[in-house]
DNA sequence: GCCAACGTTGGC
DNA sequence: GCCAACGTTGGC
């Protein structure tokens, strides 16, 4: 099982939306190192963090998991879509996506902060990779990130 | 709201 | 293939 940080703005789409629809497709990714992870290192069953971006203070929200192999996003083949791609195609896709499935919010959401105060979470890629908004994340770092959110 | 970081586009 | 212009992300 690998682990991964995901950011979403909340007023985009939240963890409290993806509560209420139980599972999601995270599309929208223009990004290809982003494209990448979800096409390439995903597998179901994966764990990742759920982090809110461009909010005061930006934080980790929950937890879900990875539920779907890689299929094409299909929006970059809908014209009205603001994430519509002329230069991609039906026989040769270029954004790829999975689906995410809810898992939980954390009693104590762990703001960017507190990340960066801790000894085993301040070089996390979240931090050394700036804009990414798919990252990585170590087993050490997901379990601490738990830890730090008041799971038990 | 500002702007630094940085990925993409396109002229040459 | 270089790089200036431009657009986006996202913290502050």
């Amino acid at each position: 099982m690998k682990y991964w940080l995901m950011k979403s703005e909340p007023y985009a789409y939240s963890i409290t939306d993806l509560e209420r629809e139980g599972v999601t497709m995270w599309d929208g990714i223009r990004n290809y190192e982003a494209r990448n992870f979800m096409r390439d290192r995903m597998t179901p069953g994966d764990r990742a963090l759920f982090y809110h971006s461009n909010v005061k203070p930006p934080c980790i929200v929950g937890e879900m998991e990875v539920c779907s192999e890689p299929y094409p996003d299909p929006y970059q083949f809908d014209p009205e879509s603001k994430y519509f791609d002329e230069s991609s195609s039906q026989s040769d896709p270029r954004w790829i996506l999975v689906d995410l499935k809810y898992v939980r919010t954390f009693p104590h959401s762990v703001s960017r902060d507190e990340l960066k105060e801790d000894s085993l979470l301040k070089d996390m890629v979240l931090f050394t990779r700036n804009r990414l908004s798919i990252t990585p994340v170590t087993k050490e770092e997901y379990e601490r990130v738990l830890e730090l959110a008041n799971v038990t």
